[in-house]
DNA sequence: GGGATTATTGATACTCAGTATCACTATGTG
DNA sequence: CACATAGTGATACTGAGTATCAATAATCCC
């Protein structure tokens, strides 16, 4: 169960070391976001003995398959989120941290729409959504 | 011309000293969004005596205001852009930086049917284009 | 205007995320 | 199984942003 990443990580043609499994398997550990310093303390916590820069380096070569993304958190922190690699957008909750990637729900008649008033050919956009989750509402 | 900025400023009720109207002409020399970077370098540039602390307290400021916004570019950078403080996005030009700002064209029914899919809530959303703005394109 | 109060400033030092370097190690291909 | 080379960890570095604090300047009140 834990290694879609590292089958991902296969079929990319990349080599499958033993820092990189670990690292998966943490980050298929957490559910929601995490950040670059959440990986790494985990890491330490395990005492893996892995560095830093893998860490970044597994999550550059992620999001390059698009099997993580970075999002921008309100606060201005950045955060990563594992995702299936198709276009889609996030749903962030600000209270615990879960998402749900939701399709282009009609984005698409926005960006038309905003390109009609400005003149400007859209090549490319980011929605990030936030809010709460069914779970952190219903615990009020 | 120069002073929407420092008009909002004074109205905001802070004080209104010579570093802040330095640094707001500067940035309403720019159009278009710049780094915080951008603007130091201009500072030091000029040899206005502003420090680097004194031009992230303006932007703070600015932000707060809802007179400049953060926005982060698709290669990850931070950016910001002066703009009128209601809600809206932004539409960023990739080849030269131009912005332009849309109202919600229909981003309400996007958030609503995510909504309704996913069961959360939605609190807030943030929407960033990126294409080329008419100029750029007619200069191929 | 003139002085007191207090917000603001600039220098400096710091933190923290992310990157570069480089000698060393381990993968997987032949 | 050996070897070429992708990947690794330690370390040092960069660059954005923040904390601190004594010095300064904007406003308020007269």
């Amino acid at each position: 169960m834990s290694d879609e990443l590292v089958r991902a990580l296969d079929q990319a043609g990349v080599r499958l070391t033993g820092p990189r499994r670990e690292i998966a398997a943490l980050i298929t550990k957490r559910n929601g976001h995490f950040t670059a310093a959440d990986l790494i303390a985990d890491a330490n916590k395990r005492r893996l003995g892995v560095g830093r820069a893998t860490i970044f380096r597994l999550l550059d070569l992620l999001a390059e398959q698009g099997l993580v993304e970075r999002v921008d958190l309100p606060d201005g922190r950045h955060a990563y989120v594992p995702c299936e690699p198709s276009h889609h957008h996030h749903l962030v909750c600000v209270s615990c941290g879960a998402i749900a990637e939701v399709d282009d729900c009609g984005i698409d008649a926005v960006t038309a729409e905003a390109s009609r008033r400005s003149g400007f050919t859209i090549e490319s956009h980011r929605l990030e959504l936030f809010g709460r989750c069914p779970n952190c509402r219903a615990a009020n």
